[in-house]
DNA sequence: CGCCGCTATTCAGTGATACTACCTACCGGT
DNA sequence: ACCGGTAGGTAGTATCACTGAATAGCGGCG
């Protein structure tokens, strides 16, 4: 019943992984680690690559090749200039949205103040 | 450049119109037409309609031919028991998202706190 | 040595959703 | 008779995340 999550992420995860690369340079793995930790349990491995390919032929991203002790070298990705412009276009349509949500939902809690 | 909304509202546009639902019935011209004014100015027309056959199909809403003054009979919609548990599996959800979202965002703002 | 487990990436096929671009239909006014 | 506003519907397309694999490097265990 709830994959609702799942449709909700379209559009939210890229904005998602370019703000984790905002904060530092990240590789795969590393990134699908992360979102499982933090409650994003069922992101599948694939989808992360799949998304990370996609920024990169975008141009939003930067990648190099760095060699690893336990496993086949990683794609180390880090956010450019225009990754951080569509980044800030992330956030303002975020923004957005949880506004008006944020007063559908008030007005739901408080309908006499309905006034429209 | 800024399609961003409408992969985001991928999800979300059922969430919103089931919550609109939940205040009150409304039939597809209205729904559109106020979102249209709440700021939602790049949603097809069609896309609505599409979507409130999906949710009648799946038993989230009750329908009632209503004759109109001006046009073809409306079709009005009105959240039943069923969508009323959905629209809260969608706020949970939201809210779940949200908050994830703040924390990045958070933790953007401030990378001195990177503590994890 | 051969197998397994962990790390790390990739890919073909599928499903859900919103958009584009139309079409149908009812009504009133000119 | 035509047009604009109201009202609903649809076929085809694009995007995106998921499923379910495969590939590859490395270390440890029997």
């Amino acid at each position: 019943m709830v994959k609702q999550v799942t449709e909700m992420l379209k559009g939210t995860l890229e904005g998602i992984v370019l703000a984790i690369l905002s904060v530092r340079p990240a590789y795969g793995y590393e990134i699908t680690a992360w979102l499982r930790d933090q409650g994003f349990t069922d992101i599948a491995e694939g989808t992360i690559y799949a998304l990370l390919v996609r920024i990169e032929q975008r141009g939003l991203v930067d990648v190099q090749k760095i060699p690893s002790e336990k496993g086949p070298p990683r794609k180390v990705y880090s956010l450019n200039a225009q990754g951080q412009l569509y980044l800030d276009d992330f956030w303002r349509t975020w923004s957005f949205l949880t506004e008006r949500l944020e007063q559908l939902r008030d007005r739901i809690e408080r309908p006499q103040e309905e006034g429209e």
